[in-house]
DNA sequence: TTGAAAATCACCCGAAAGGGGAATTGACCG
DNA sequence: CGGTCAATTCCCCTTTCGGGTGATTTTCAA
């Protein structure tokens, strides 16, 4: 059974070129074909399509906002951006909307087919530069300065276990000291973190990833 | 110029594997392959890789923490995670951590090699199923769904306090109930989310964002 | 209307958390 | 060399947490 689909895409030449490559009677079966996605609810609901592929950039409606109507009618429906555009804004808005994944144009005819029956089976196809764009958001977040509450290397440790669901006594096994020296590093902890209690500190150290996850 | 790689597995026929594929006295050559990375600081500082192919699981010492020990003494080393697993934690810590690409070790070794050059491009190759645990967590930001556990609203609101850093007493006052009342509520919270004390309970909370930060 | 959750409160009790103080060791620094 | 600081241990002590048991009321859907 071919994976039927629909595509939004502004610009003549590309809709055709992609209709004509898509549309191979074995893997995928274009239902339509459209300059804009206006009426994108409409269409989804008539066609009922496995998959749409979808521009950004489109006259009187994104792509991002017809992907956020569409998730909401049919959420299986699975969702690919296709475009020019890679930077931030435009990629985590559709991330945050449920795209399913996220390609550029540039990307070669037989690694889009490839990418799209990725997408039919769970997996979520990205390009390169587009993965590029996600790790250093994790990366950015991640290495920010732990170090802004002054915490030794032990410290952390600590905390870390902590956060893991560890009591005193479970801590103090891990890192082979006493309880009352792990009581006393929380003790430094909570002072440093400007907390009261344990959970407090959680919270905190996982709210502004002063440890990894 | 072929680019100069290391590699970290401890298996010992995949790593064979991987050095024969990888070295192919043309787009690659790698300079060693070693079971652990205990002392991955030095190797690298000896062989200044362009690249390192990293596994996680490992004895001694896991390949994130050996990526965050690499990226600090040598930022521009391309570093990319090659393993079986894709959970949330272990994907996210390496995200964190700076990795530059995160393939599973399913991955055909067409698909390597080509992913590992568009590592080298500046690009962030990633395994489809690894890229959906992305999209996932971008789209879980926007609409939380704390229903998963069954929490009823009293015990979300409790949860709320919780986190916030109050004790029973406080949660107690907020809520204008007994503090025997807010344990049971926490006892049932405990229960559902399979945690056994408050700060298990905080962090699992805000790692799986049942409630809003 | 009846029954199942949810929410409420109470009591007992042991374990855990956390505050305060005091002291030792070792490393690093001027 | 002495001073500082992180890491460590131990003591005191009180409060809080959390398990267990049992009970009442409220609410909501079948």
């Amino acid at each position: 059974m071919a994976t039927s689909l629909l595509i939004f895409e502004d610009n003549n030449q590309l809709r055709q070129s992609l209709q004509a490559l898509l549309d191979d009677g074995e893997f995928f079966s274009v239902k339509g074909a459209f300059e804009h996605c206006l009426e994108a609810e409409k269409e989804v609901l008539q066609h009922q399509p496995d998959l749409v592929v979808m521009d950004i950039d489109m006259p009187g409606r994104t792509g991002a906002e017809a992907l956020r109507a569409i998730k909401s009618l049919r959420p299986d429906t699975r969702i690919v951006i296709y475009t020019v555009f890679d930077d931030d804004e435009r990629i985590f808005e559709c991330l945050c909307s449920g795209a399913d994944g996220y390609l550029l144009k540039h990307t070669p005819p037989a690694k889009l087919l490839g990418a799209l029956q990725e997408a039919m089976e769970g997996g979520s196809p990205m390009s390169p530069q587009v993965a590029g764009r996600v790790f250093r958001y994790f990366r950015d977040q991640g290495q920010q300065q732990a170090d802004a509450y002054n915490l030794s290397a032990r410290e952390k440790e600590i905390l870390q276990y902590l956060i893991k669901g560890n009591s005193y006594k479970m801590i103090a096994g891990h890192c082979f000291i006493s309880t009352d020296t792990v009581k006393k590093h929380l003790q430094n902890i909570y002072i440093k973190l400007h907390v009261s209690c344990g959970t407090e500190a959680v919270a905190k150290a996982l709210k502004e990833r002063l440890v990894s996850f």
